[in-house]
DNA sequence: ATGAAAGCGCTAACAC
DNA sequence: GTGTTAGCGCTTTCAT
């Protein structure tokens, strides 16, 4: 193995001095700089990033923790943060948390062990009661829906407005029997529950009066979910014109739903997702959808991550918080009228 | 920080025993690893990586390069090496190569950083001519459609064969004007062009005449170029009766293309893919696949590169090699007669 | 069964 | 602009 001495020997300067080089540092001069570079590429010099990281306690790679990469969303997600840390010369290593609570603090406590110089958590499971779990000592970005009066920085995207659009899009197609498959609320600041109240206040600004028959709870935002609830709706005899599915992945399964009994989208009930996940514009019907701008998600949460690392040291500062914009994207799963 | 030291002041031993008790050292007598253990938890010690990576050269991290996490079929296998790794204790670090070459080189060179104690690699843009690059010092498994005859160990799918298979369960079906919706090949050993030798052989073997015209080259796997394709085939005015698609990606892209078309699957066209991603199974009309059984596929990939990371230092031993089974999945797509 | 010494490869802090 | 010194936290080696 070539080390840093190595070079230094061959290039006829000490160590530091090659350190510098390598760091970018300007106190060099350029024909010293040249001799140096030149003996690492000869001897085929790499740092040895253990040894860097143990004197400077940077890694140089960020976790991300979520719930479960092969899910569409997530995927995607997980790929714009990898495009945002690499414009930051970071690396990024991904965790599963199988969108419980425990995997989150799992991950939580993970990064303590310094693998990470930061960490990007995507919460599920997590509710305010754990906030004080969130007082690490590292820099750590909740990225997800879940929104805290904690000490953490968080990236959300506006669930209620969100919800609230997508249920109005619906009506102004002229539904008026809008179901909803959600997810479990478990509090009053998930997913779920901020969807579902988006959903409520559209249908009161409607004056159409909400009827509980038509909330379908699932236990996992799946498409396996999405479509048994569909299904249990449509043969249920309850009458409806209009599905809003808390995510996309479930909105694809409840598209499956809905052609196993028979029900025809969007002439008989139009069907409206959340994610903007890109499968959807390639089911039949192509599913509509909230779009949260992933990309805007993702540079912000790596922004926010690498300000806090900056920050090292520091007195705490107050938390960051950023609420994406959205769209709608009208596909042919609400077409016509 | 709690460091080693810390925690044998409080225990009243020296590091060296700390150091035992955390590796799980024989030597250490009960009543001493009661009290180590206990100082640990007091203090909440937590062992630097950096350091320990150090002193021995292990990461406790492999890497892990893929085209892209955003395309279901490689977050689907990223998923499935995560857990394969996490069973023996390893984390994962995703590196996302684009699907070209230099992509897949760029993560040869940048695990020599010692980054990872070695690296899995799902390879599209190598090809043979590649083979000395892949003689790296550090531990390597190849994953995926390429078959080396190099020095690296690789886990693949019968590509061949399965696309043998999926051609001969549409002729069964009853089709004999066959189209296949492939990506560019670029030698003899991607997966392109073996999945179109099995096509090949399937026709040939059913008496069928090979028509060029079915023959559709895409530039991208991505649902986006399938679904082109599709439309481009239903609109050239050429007759057919079934496609193939060289992934589930692709083909879901083309149920979409043909739906563009007008033509109904499976009643005009059966569709057929490859991977049997999850979504594959709730489109509309679901889809038809070959699945290669990713988990096997995934553990034995991590075997492989465990194997190698303890062999370090003996010779280079002969290269492994895998080849998945594979099994037919039927559905809608290439239902009835 | 436990410990002392040495050093992994690198860079912060400071000379000169 | 370049070099010297020291030490990050851990484990290998070899004593005891």
């Amino acid at each position: 193995m070539v080390t840093i001495q190595d070079v230094a020997k061959a290039a006829g300067v000490s160590a530091m001095t090659v350190s510098h080089v390598i760091n970018d540092h300007p106190h060099v001069k350029s024909e010293t700089r040249e001799r140096v570079l030149h003996a690492i590429t000869e001897l085929d010099y790499r740092v040895n990033v253990a040894a860097r990281n143990l004197r400077t306690g940077r890694t140089g790679t960020i976790g991300l923790a979520v719930p479960e990469v092969d899910r569409p969303y997530y995927g995607q997600l997980a790929a714009a943060i990898i495009t945002a840390a690499a414009k930051r010369n970071l690396k990024v290593a991904i965790e599963q948390t199988g969108a419980s609570r425990e995997g989150e603090l799992d991950a939580l406590s993970l990064s303590r062990n310094r693998l990470y110089d930061g960490l990007i958590l995507s919460t599920v499971g997590l509710g305010p009661a754990d906030t004080d779990l969130l007082k690490v000592d590292y820099p750590v970005v909740i990225l997800g829906e879940r929104i805290f009066d904690g000490p953490v920085d968080h990236v959300a995207m506006p669930n209620v407005e969100g919800a609230r659009v997508a249920t109005a899009h619906l009506i102004e197609r002229g539904c008026r029997r809008i179901a909803l498959i959600d997810g479990l609320q478990k509090g009053e600041v998930d997913v779920s529950s901020l969807r579902y109240s988006g959903y409520r206040e559209a249908l009161d600004e409607a004056g159409i009066p909400f009827d509980l028959q038509l909330v379908l709870p699932i236990e996992l935002l799946t498409m396996e979910h999405g479509a048994a609830a569909a299904r249990r709706l449509a043969d249920s005899g309850v009458e409806f014109d209009g599905v809003i599915c808390v995510t996309d992945t479930v909105a694809i399964g409840a598209l499956r739903g809905l052609a196993d009994s028979g029900v025809r989208v969007p002439q008989d009930v139009k069907v409206i997702g959340f994610d903007n996940i890109t499968e959807g514009a390639y089911t039949v019907p192509s599913l509509s959808s909230i779009d949260p701008d992933h990309a805007l998600m993702a540079g912000t949460a790596v922004g926010f991550l690498v300000k806090r690392m900056a920050e090292k040291g520091k007195k705490k500062q107050v938390a960051r918080e950023f609420i994406s914009r959205f769209s709608l994207v009208a596909r042919e799963s609400t077409l016509g009228r």
